[in-house]
DNA sequence: CTTGCTATTCACCGATCGGTGACAGATTGG
DNA sequence: CCAATCTGTCACCGATCGGTGAATAGCAAG
């Protein structure tokens, strides 16, 4: 093909353009964030290459090298899970002597229900998981409830379940509630009735949990 | 335009093509059919005008003109909840003497939870509740607890709380706790390290559940 | 049969999606 | 210095999306 004009454009006025440094660490580091940062705040609905990308500032292209796609990226977020985690929720019993498994699962629960509600990015996983079965989420999902798993674990130190309980199913239960409650308020501000929205609502929902958790524990 | 060419194509063998009836009730059946049945069966995230027109097997026109678009669409779907409900939840104590605000929570908390388990549709408008803010999805989850908050009622009778539960906050919990572990089940098959595959876990849960529940009331 | 009316289909639009191949500029090793 | 390599950009692909205007096919009354 003949070249007919290979003008090279010059402007005029030299844009302070923002000089883009070739770093590889900080562009992944880039799209990582701008990855969770996109999850949290938009949802799992219209999360994709493109999106991402963008709100990355930086080519897709970059995201197939860098991660492998997606599912790679989505991966990564989960493997920063674990310290996500240990990050938010306290890891000791806040000076509290926790004399029976009561005193721990009412713990537990008030603590998970507040990092829960702190936690835009844990709630939309939490959403996605119940939402779509894909491989993805799978992985998501896996190292979510590990890292969980890890904190209760940590948590509960020597103390045991009365007898006669099913404490794993129990405490199942409990937990499925705070996750749906917050997630319900989280997009209507109320859920099955209850109203979500200022502390005052905030307070009935805890010492509700309070009651169920000593009715089964004492 | 010049017309070059008319030739009508004439195929040699007739397709024994099903014969398409013109009724416009039943294609809007149809239609309302394909609609539920494909969110029932896809969920939300596929959810749209062009999946629905491919399953009601007909042009995505009509849905706009019968149903003004997606939106009539849902609300004709949430319109269509509260017999939903009806239909496929007991409406009475089965036979039963509910003396107690306990004995009809338990029963309640039961009946839900295998009616959410058996209802792919109800599944997935809950899990749309979950994930996404928009007017859609507020007014289908409208109709969807005000046909629950009507059936609670119908079934509530003239028995009252216990003094000193706020059982609002504490029926809000428990249904908050059957909705997310039914969900959870549908697409993992656990929830919260749970298991819940076989009617033997499934037992654990109703165990679970109604413990809670007599926990709180006694 | 002709003339409407209505149900239904068809063809097309612009936008966005995930994905890919080719290219440009900076960096580095020989 | 040149060549290879790495980072980053760009243009393009086919598919699908929601949405719309126009044509077509069947029915009913005149």
């Amino acid at each position: 093909m003949a070249v007919a004009n290979t003008a090279v454009k010059i402007p005029l006025e030299m844009p302070v353009v923002e000089k883009r440094v070739r770093n590889r660490a900080a562009t992944e580091q880039a799209i990582l964030d701008a990855a969770k940062r996109l999850l949290a705040e938009e949802g799992f609905q219209n999360f994709g290459i493109n999106a991402v990308a963008r709100g990355a500032g930086c080519d897709k292209q970059l995201i197939y090298r860098y991660y492998g796609g997606l599912n790679g990226l989505v991966e990564a977020i989960g493997t920063d899970l674990g310290s996500w985690v240990a990050d938010r929720i306290p890891d000791d019993t806040g000076g509290m002597f926790l004399l029976t498994y009561g005193d721990l699962m009412e713990r537990l629960s008030l603590l998970f229900l507040d990092a829960l509600r702190a936690d835009p990015l844990m709630r939309r996983i939490v959403a996605w998981e119940v939402s779509e079965s894909s491989e993805q989420v799978r992985r998501l999902s896996e190292a979510r409830s590990k890292a969980l798993a890890g904190w209760i674990e940590r948590m509960r130190g020597s103390l045991v379940p009365p007898k006669g309980v099913d404490a794993q199913a129990v405490n199942a239960m409990i937990f499925a509630a705070i996750q749906h409650i917050v997630l319900a308020s989280a997009v209507s501000d109320q859920c099955a009735g209850l109203a979500l929205k200022n502390n005052r609502d905030w307070e009935k929902a805890a010492t509700a949990l309070k009651r169920i958790v000593r009715g089964v524990y004492g």
